[in-house]
RNA sequence: GCCGAUGUGGCUCAGUGGUAGAGCAGCUCACUCGUAAUGAGCAGGUCGUGGGUUCGACUCCCACCAUCGGCUCCA
């Protein structure tokens, strides 16, 4: 028979010959480095046997692929392990993820941290007996059988819900498992695994269903890459922006306002600088700036919809026994706003942005630093305009977000939200939305995925996802295609035939929230920020108390260049306040002494690249505030 | 909201039925110092909150709050 190879040779081969024999006959050294094999597309088990005609490839331990095998395996080695050490153990569901592998079980016993200890140790036994993997496929009578007297409830309602009449079960010694593989050949082939949380999880994670309880691992092809992997967790733990908040003094959270930050003096001077940039981009871009009210009556918000759609997000409050809201969103206010003047078709499109602080009821478990609270202020634009401008304008917020994430070096992704279940408004204005924003996508050439039912539910959305220097990802920009508030609060503007005329609006961030990009920036640069984002730029460090007259001279010269600038003249070694404000991450640390009060002189030592030696104090002033003006640096990617 | 864990001075943590301890930070003093921690001394805590058990609770029990890891949700 033949069979395919994915260079396009076609090898003859005695028909039942497996896909591992296939690697064997090709090389030895594949034969070892295969996990699986893809056979007309599909991810199979080394022991598959492809039919005359097929193409073959072998999928190696070096590649993605590779990697949700062996999790998936170590995912079953795991159960195996639970099952072995507990008894009664209920399986529910054990996939391979993109970290790493979980498995959720239903057990009375409430697992502990010892308890990974032990599934470890019994983990590494099940690896160390090498136990053959194999796999068999049984009617789904016969599989419901066999399930439902071992009592696998969960593992019964999945063979139930699944299509076919046959399913495949794989087992490993005395451990079985529903599952559609494709499997390591045998458990000795895991070699590098690690278990790392414990967690609660909702039976298919619907809330009204059982928790369960999730164990988290990770696993790799060799031991190396997994130690890699656990060094990165480890520098993410290091990056923390709640940790380095605290370290760096930025910001704090207290019990008496849970999901509310307070930002302090360093924060604040980040804050601004933030928003300082934002005005700057945002007034090149055209765009006008207003800010309303927090608090609005109950009467805007039903008109809105958010009254009806909203709620349980939302804080109330009476005024003179009428019923107000906190605003959980920006839109209605800003709505009044533009409804307090006529507007003619050549005012549009009115960019009007606004950094509103908007509050949302968070449910209690979800909080996280100042990435998940219950305040923050949404660097917010609404862009009223003509049918005729509405691909235009998507287009010029894209290229203003791009120029953005640009300047703190985050790639990132898009994706396409499309229309919810608890949308308002008919679905040919939907669609009407939804095309103009794909449209303006493709106009601009971008990849994008699209995310069925996540639209706002009054419009859809296109989502940046940035990545930050880690790899990790997080949304923040956002645009929305909205036809339905400015029918709702009946927007209108005058047109060329003197008629009135509905307008269209687009919603938009760049930042998403300020309080999470600064959680996000905080980590993307580990706490060390860019100069011009840095709340003290440069530390001036007499070497003795000789020093001190010459010290505050230059940083008084560096003040009035508007660099923030401190003395640090406690009476402490050179190297205890090098080390201090190495610490607190400042770009730039002077140190005073003989020679640089002789010849009116820094020496200039950086957070980075240490001691840079000697030069002239106006140099100096002249490089920083070089950086500081062109916003300079961007993070190294790790 | 749900499951589990945690909560001791500004920070990091030890203590475990007999009314609290360290290091760092802070303050004082000495040292006057050249690129990641000089030494000595002082001060600082109703042990998350509220109940209960006990002769006695930081320690045991209950409730609540907050935080952490997840689930759900989302900027």
């Amino acid at each position: 028979m033949r069979i395919t190879l994915p260079d396009g040779s076609v090898k003859e081969y005695n028909q039942g010959i497996s896909v591992g024999e296939i690697a064997l006959d090709i090389s030895p050294r594949l034969r070892k480095a295969a996990v699986a094999g893809i056979v007309d597309g599909e991810m199979v088990d080394l022991s598959y046997q492809p039919r005359d005609g097929a193409s073959v490839k072998i999928v190696t331990e070096d590649t993605e692929e590779a990697l949700s095998v062996i999790r998936h395996s170590a995912a079953h080695v795991m159960a195996q392990a639970v099952s072995r050490l507990f008894g009664g153990v209920k399986l529910a569901i054990g996939p391979a993820i993109d970290d790493g592998f979980y498995y959720d079980f239903d057990l009375e016993h409430r697992f502990t941290p010892e308890d990974l200890e032990a599934i470890e140790k019994e983990m590494q036994r099940i690896v160390e007996q090498n136990l053959p993997i194999t796999r068999a496929e049984v009617s789904k009578s016969a599989a419901l059988e066999k399930v439902r007297s071992a009592g696998q409830i969960y593992k019964e309602e999945l063979i139930s819900d699944l299509e076919g009449d046959h399913v495949s079960f794989y087992s490993q010694g005395e451990f079985e498992d529903l599952c559609r593989g494709p499997h390591l050949e045998s458990t000795g082939r895991l070699k590098a695994f690690k278990l790392l949380s414990i967690a609660g999880a909702y039976w298919r994670g619907d809330e009204r269903n059982k928790m369960l309880q999730r164990i988290y691992g990770t696993a790799f092809a060799k031991r190396s890459d997994l130690e890699v992997h656990l060094a990165r967790l480890e520098e993410a733990k290091k990056r923390d922006h709640r940790k380095l908040g605290k370290d760096l003094d930025l910001f704090s959270l207290h019990e008496e306002g849970p999901g509310f930050p307070f930002f302090h003096p360093n924060g604040v001077i980040v804050w601004n600088e933030l928003v300082n940039y934002w005005r700057e981009k945002h007034a090149a871009a055209g765009y006008v700036e207003i800010k309303t009210p927090i608090v609005l009556n109950r009467s805007l918000w039903e008109n809105s919809g958010h009254w009806e759609k909203y709620r349980e997000n939302m804080y109330f409050t009476q005024i003179d026994e009428q019923d107000f809201a906190v605003k959980p969103m920006n839109c209605p206010g800003g709505i009044l706003v533009y409804q307090s003047s006529l507007h003619s078709y050549r005012d549009l499109p009115i960019r009007c942005a606004e950094l509103g602080l908007v509050h949302r009821h968070e449910k209690s478990g979800t909080l996280h630093g100042l990435f998940r609270v219950r305040a923050f202020t949404q660097d917010d634009a609404h862009i009223y305009m003509r049918r005729d401008q509405v691909q235009d304008e998507i287009i010029g917020v894209i290229d203003l977000v791009d120029s953005f994430y640009r300047a703190f070096g985050f790639p990132y992704r898009v994706e396409l939200s499309t229309k919810p279940e608890n949308a308002i408004g008919s679905d040919d204005i939907w669609d009407l939305a939804t095309d103009a924003l794909r449209g303006a996508l493709e106009a601009r050439g971008l990849d994008y995925r699209v995310n069925e039912g996540d639209g706002a539910f009054y419009g859809p959305k296109i989502d940046f996802h940035l990545e930050d220097c880690i790899g990790r990802t997080w949304q923040c920009g956002t645009i929305q295609l909205d036809f339905v508030m400015p029918e709702r609060f009946d927007l209108t503007y005058v047109g060329e035939d003197g008629r009135k005329h509905r307008p269209v609006m687009i919603h938009r961030t760049v930042f998403g929230s300020l309080e999470r990009f600064i959680g996000i920036l905080i980590e993307h640069y580990a706490g060390a920020f860019p100069v011009w984002l840095s709340p003290v730029q440069a530390v001036v460090i007499p070497v003795t108390d000789m020093h001190h007259a010459y010290a505050h001279s230059v940083a008084r010269e560096l003040a009035e260049a508007g660099v923030r600038c401190r003395v640090d003249d406690r009476n402490e070694k050179l190297g205890y306040r090098i080390r201090d404000a190495q610490l607190l991450k400042v770009p730039y640390m002077l140190v005073v002494g003989d020679n640089e009060s002789s010849s009116r002189s820094v020496s200039v030592r950086s957070r980075e690249h240490g001691d840079r030696g000697s030069v002239p104090v106006e140099s100096f002033v002249k490089t920083i505030t070089d950086e500081i003006r062109t916003r300079s640096g961007v993070p190294q990617k790790r």
